[in-house]
DNA sequence: AATAAACTGTTAATGAAATAACAATACAAA
DNA sequence: TTTGTATTGTTATTTCATTAACAGTTTATT
């Protein structure tokens, strides 16, 4: 499958989560519309989406989640799937070591990381934590291919770089200080002061989504 | 000052993050592709962001730290302030509400609400938690504009009908539960998983940022 | 049958965002 | 001076993303 829109893989990540949720109330077909209202987004999207990854619905049906939810699993997820560690077990670790537990099973937080000795050797959510020291040699033997990093910012850029020399494949950072990796580790940045100044933003201009 | 596009107001966010950086530097000047080796982006994306706000540089010196947090300020930032409240005070909301604490002057976050009583009337980083029974009085009173949720995700939907009713202006939800919520109020949605699903392709295909 | 309604799928048009190309200018060095 | 260099600011171009328009199908209804 050629490469895909960036915006086009954010989607389909959310039509898979809303579709779960279809599944679980027993929903087997969903129109374009359906799925579209679901995220706030209109349904032509949905459909240009749903075409450009090869599959097709049936008229007047709609697309059969399951079929659909398999293969955005497909092109997401791996076959043998991928291993995330957390680095850093403080609030904001914590939190979201919780939240992904037991919600995907392609995609699986397998390790922390944390210089706590307190911390160290405890078990999160059924997440291990190990010291700092191993985090090359337990991101190579558990193969894990994506970090998060939750650490305070001032020693973000020294982890950054002990996980680049681990042979890290992604970093995901929630930490305020921007990172400066290798071109070839796909590298996210969020920061939620972006997102509530955004929101301020457009309260002040009254506008709406 | 006519509506900016959206990503811009997002680097502009950003901008003034590494800005106040450079600040506390004691950096007085900066060149357009410092500011954008700091966060990734090209020169010429940084120099179009300034001109659309109104502000140009000086040629060989760069531009005016100081003045460019200042009008980023005036554009993003309210004269008199906005205030924001945190509803679900658990490992989330602890986790942002203490990273906002003392960030910004005119956009703070003065008050939590949660449901369990061990909670209520605690204070978090400095932040005053209500009993959720509270919401819609303590947002009145304090003229909160923006709410950020992070309470579980089956709750979500009711809260934020509260909200609504208490006349809040936006909210940024980290719940995995999808809002529907009046056209007039921004919403800001933000799922983790979604962050660690795009990371997942990217890496599974191998490309880089 | 014929007609209408409800969808999907496709192509065309528009709009937004990013990049490229380059003109203009200040400064430094020769 | 003159020339070269570094840097901003502007315009043009390209790329990417969204929306609009509509053609085509299936099903239900009369
Ligand atoms: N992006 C966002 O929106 C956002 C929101 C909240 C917090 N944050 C940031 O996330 C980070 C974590 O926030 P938090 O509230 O969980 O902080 P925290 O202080 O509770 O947690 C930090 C953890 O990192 C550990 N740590 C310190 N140095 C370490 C190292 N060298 N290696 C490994 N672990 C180390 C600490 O022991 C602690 O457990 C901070 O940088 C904070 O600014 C970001
Ligand atoms: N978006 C993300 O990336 C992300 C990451 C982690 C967690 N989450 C989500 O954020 C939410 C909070 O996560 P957490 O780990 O802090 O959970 P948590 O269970 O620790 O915290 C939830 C808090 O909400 C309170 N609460 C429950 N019902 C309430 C109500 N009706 N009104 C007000 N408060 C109420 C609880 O008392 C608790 O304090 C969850 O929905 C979780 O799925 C999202």
């Amino acid at each position: 499958m050629k490469n895909l829109p960036d915006k086009t893989v954010e989607r389909l990540s959310q039509y898979r989560r809303a579709l779960l949720v279809c599944l679980a109330d027993n929903k087997m077909h969903i129109f374009s519309h359906e799925l579209a209202g679901l995220i706030h987004i209109t349904p032509v999207q949905v459909r240009r989406d749903i075409i450009l990854i090869g599959y097709s619905g049936t008229l007047r049906k709609g697309y059969d989640v399951r079929e659909l939810v398999s293969l955005i699993g497909k092109i997401i997820d791996t076959e043998e799937g991928l291993r995330a560690c957390i680095v850093g077990v403080g609030n904001l670790g914590r939190a979201i070591i919780r939240y992904f537990k037991d919600k995907r099973t392609k995609l699986v937080i397998t390790a922390a990381f944390d210089t706590n000795p307190e911390k160290v050797k405890c078990v999160f959510s059924g997440v291990r934590c190990y010291p700092i020291e191993q985090l090359e040699s337990v991101i190579r033997e558990q193969d894990i291919s994506i970090a998060i990093l939750t650490v305070p910012g001032e020693v973000a850029a020294s982890v950054a770089e002990t996980l680049e020399k681990a042979g890290i494949r992604g970093i995901i950072n929630y930490t305020p200080t921007p990172l400066n990796v290798s071109e070839k580790i796909y590298l996210g940045e969020y920061d939620m002061i972006t997102s509530l100044e955004k929101a301020a933003y457009f309260v002040k201009n009254n506008r709406g989504e």
